[in-house]
DNA sequence: CCCGTCCACAACTGTTGGTTGTGGTTCTTC
DNA sequence: GAAGAACCACAACCAACAGTTGTGGACGGG
C-alpha cells in the first residue's frame, strides 16, 4: 500500500520509517507467498501489475479489519458494544442513524446467538456488553445491580406475502383478518424472549404462528413466501429486508390494534463508557412516540420511557 | 479461534499441528500486544474473558478477509474479477443473484474510481478485470480484440423526490412533466459514459440535469431531497436506496416513454475463466425483455443480445 | 557515453515462533 | 489428606525471519 502511493520502494519505505531493503524484501516475501507479482518494477518506480490492482482493496481492508479488532479490546477507551437479535431488525436501524450522527464513535455491534433477555442482561452485568436491545419480559425480576432498560422502539407489524396471497391485495389487515391463515416465522428460539412475544400475540388474537423448522436464513422464507398463495409471515415496518427485483412481495401493515414489538435498551446505569451516554441521547433524539394509533403490546412490555 | 473451539490449549494444538507451548506463547503474545486478557485459563480448560468475547468475531473476520485475499490472486483458479459502477446499482443487484445462485464461485466486485467505459475496456482486454458492467457508447470503435459485450440490463428510471415537492403524490410521471423542475444528480464525472446518457437525456426532452458539486455521498444526496419541495433526483428501478425510516421519501416512474439506463456486460471472448461462462449464463436465465413499454435509450446505446 | 536513479542481492544481527523438557496449580479419587 | 491426572506456563534451545549496511545491475536522460 506504502509502496503503491508513494510510486518509489524508497519514499515508502521512509515513510514505513525502514530501509529500502527492508521494503524489498518484504514486497518479495509476499509475492512468493501468494505466488504472483504485485508490482512491477521500473527504474522510474513500481507500478502495479493486474494482480497487484485486485489485491489492493483487499489489502486496505485487511487492515481495517485488523484496526478494528484492536479498538473492539483497546484498553481504555474501547469500542462500545452492543447487542442486536440481527442486523435487519429496527434496532439495527437505530445504531445506523446513530452511527451516521457520530461516526467518530467506535462501534462493536454483536450478536449473541439464540440467546435470551436474561442472558443478554447478565453479559451486560458482567461488562461483556454495554447494552443490549432486547424486549424485557419481567423488568422488575430481572432488573438489578444497576442494570436498567428503557422501551424505547414499538415496531408496527406488517404481513408479508407473495404475490398470490388472499390477502396480498388488501391495504391493510387486521389482527382478526389472519385467523386461521398460515403464518409462518422460522427461526424462533424457543425460551426466548421473541418467542414468548409471538406466544402472547398468537394467544391475544387466537393466531396460529408456525414456528417449525429450523431457520434455513431469510432468503429461505423469501423464496417460499414468493411461491406460496396460502403461507404468510410477519414483519416490521423497521425491519430492512430485501428481495430480488423479481419477487414481488407484499408488506402489508396491520391496523386496528397494531401488534407492536416492544424493543427496549438494556444498560447498565454505571457504565462509564463514553459513547453509552450519547448512544442514549440520541436514541431519546430520535424517538417519536405514537400515542395516537391503536397498537397492542404484551402484558408484560415496559411502559414507554426515555433511555 | 482454535482454543475457544476446542476448549483445551492442547486440542488446539493437535488441530494447528503445533505443541500445546507454542499455542500458549501465541495467545501470551497476543494478550500482550493488545494489552489485555482474552482467556482464563482454569485446570478444566480455557473461557473467553469478557475481552476475548469482543475479539472473537473480529479474529475470524480476520481469518476470513485474509483468504478472500489471497483467493482474490490466487495462481489458477482466482476470483471473478468485475467491476461495477457502485454496489446500489441494478448491475449489482445481478452479482447478488448471481452469487446466490453460485456461492462456490468467488466473487471479486471491484469500483475502478472515476473512469469511463473506455478504461474498463481497457482493464478487460489486459486482463486486470474479467468483466465489467458499463454503457457502451461506441460499440464500432471500442470493441475490438475479442472484447465482447451485451446489453443485459434495461433500468428504467424513477424520479426521487421528497414529501413535499410539487410531483411527490404522481403515480407516474412523463419525461414532458419534468421540464423545468430542478433534478439533481451529483457525483457525475465528466467525460464517463453516464455523463454522457444524462446529456442525452436532457436534450432529447428538454431537461435540465444539475451536475454541479462533488459527490457528497448518497446520504448527503437523500437528505437534501427530504427537506426540499423544489428539488428532484433521477433513480433507477433497480437502484437500491435505503434511508431512515423517517424519511418518507418517494420513487415515481416515469412513463411514455420510460427512459431506461442501458447496463451492458463487457467482457473478453478469449478469457476461460469458469466463472465468467457461468456468469453469462446466469445473466441469460434471468433476462427478461419487457418490449411491450415505450421506452427511450440513447442512440448510441447498443441493440439487446444476450451474454 | 556517462551519470543518476531505482531496485535487488549479500552478509550480518536481533527477534520471533517453533521445539523439548519440566514444574506449578487445580481438581478428582481413594 | 495424599496420590494422580489434567492442564497451562516457564526455560533453554534452534531455525527462520525481518531488519540493518554495503554494493551492484538495469534503465533512461542529458
Amino acid at each position: 500500500m506504502a509502496v503503491t502511493e508513494e510510486r518509489y520502494f524508497s519514499e515508502a519505505a521512509a515513510r514505513l520509517g525502514i530501509s529500502q531493503q527492508a521494503v524489498s524484501k518484504r514486497i518479495a516475501m509476499l509475492e512468493k507467498d501468494l505466488g504472483v507479482a504485485l508490482l512491477s518494477r521500473t527504474s522510474r518506480g513500481a507500478q502495479l501489475t493486474v494482480d497487484g490492482q485486485a489485491f489492493l482493496p483487499h489489502a486496505r481492508k485487511l487492515l481495517r479489519v485488523e484496526a478494528r479488532a484492536v479498538a473492539a479490546v483497546r484498553p481504555g477507551r474501547r469500542a462500545l458494544r452492543i447487542d442486536v437479535l440481527n442486523h435487519r431488525i429496527g434496532p439495527a436501524a437505530l445504531l445506523r442513524n446513530f452511527h451516521r450522527a457520530h461516526p467518530d464513535i467506535e462501534l462493536d455491534v454483536v450478536t449473541l446467538i439464540d440467546t435470551d433477555v436474561d442472558t443478554a442482561i447478565a453479559a451486560i452485568r458482567s461488562g461483556a456488553i454495554d447494552a443490549s436491545f432486547r424486549a424485557v419480559t419481567a423488568p422488575e425480576q430481572q432488573l438489578r445491580d444497576g442494570v436498567t432498560a428503557a422501551r424505547v422502539l414499538d415496531d408496527p407489524h406488517e404481513l408479508l406475502t407473495g404475490p398470490t396471497h388472499q390477502l396480498a391485495a388488501a391495504r391493510a389487515v387486521t389482527p382478526a383478518d389472519l385467523v386461521g391463515h398460515r403464518i409462518w416465522i422460522p427461526g424462533i428460539v424457543p425460551g426466548t424472549e421473541w418467542a414468548a412475544y409471538y406466544d402472547d400475540l398468537a394467544a391475544a388474537f387466537g393466531l396460529t404462528i408456525e414456528r417449525v423448522g429450523p431457520n434455513f436464513g431469510t432468503d429461505h422464507l423469501l423464496d417460499m413466501l414468493a411461491d406460496s398463495s396460502t403461507l404468510a409471515s410477519l414483519t416490521g415496518e423497521q425491519v430492512r429486508l430485501l428481495w430480488p427485483a423479481d419477487y414481488d412481495l407484499r408488506r402489508i401493515p396491520v391496523r386496528e390494534p397494531t401488534p407492536v414489538y416492544p424493543h427496549s435498551l438494556i444498560w447498565h446505569r454505571d457504565n462509564p463508557h463514553p459513547g453509552l451516554a450519547a448512544l442514549r441521547n440520541c436514541i431519546r433524539a430520535m424517538q417519536r412516540h405514537h400515542h395516537d394509533a391503536k397498537t397492542w403490546a404484551p402484558k408484560w412490555a415496559m411502559p414507554h420511557a426515555s433511555p
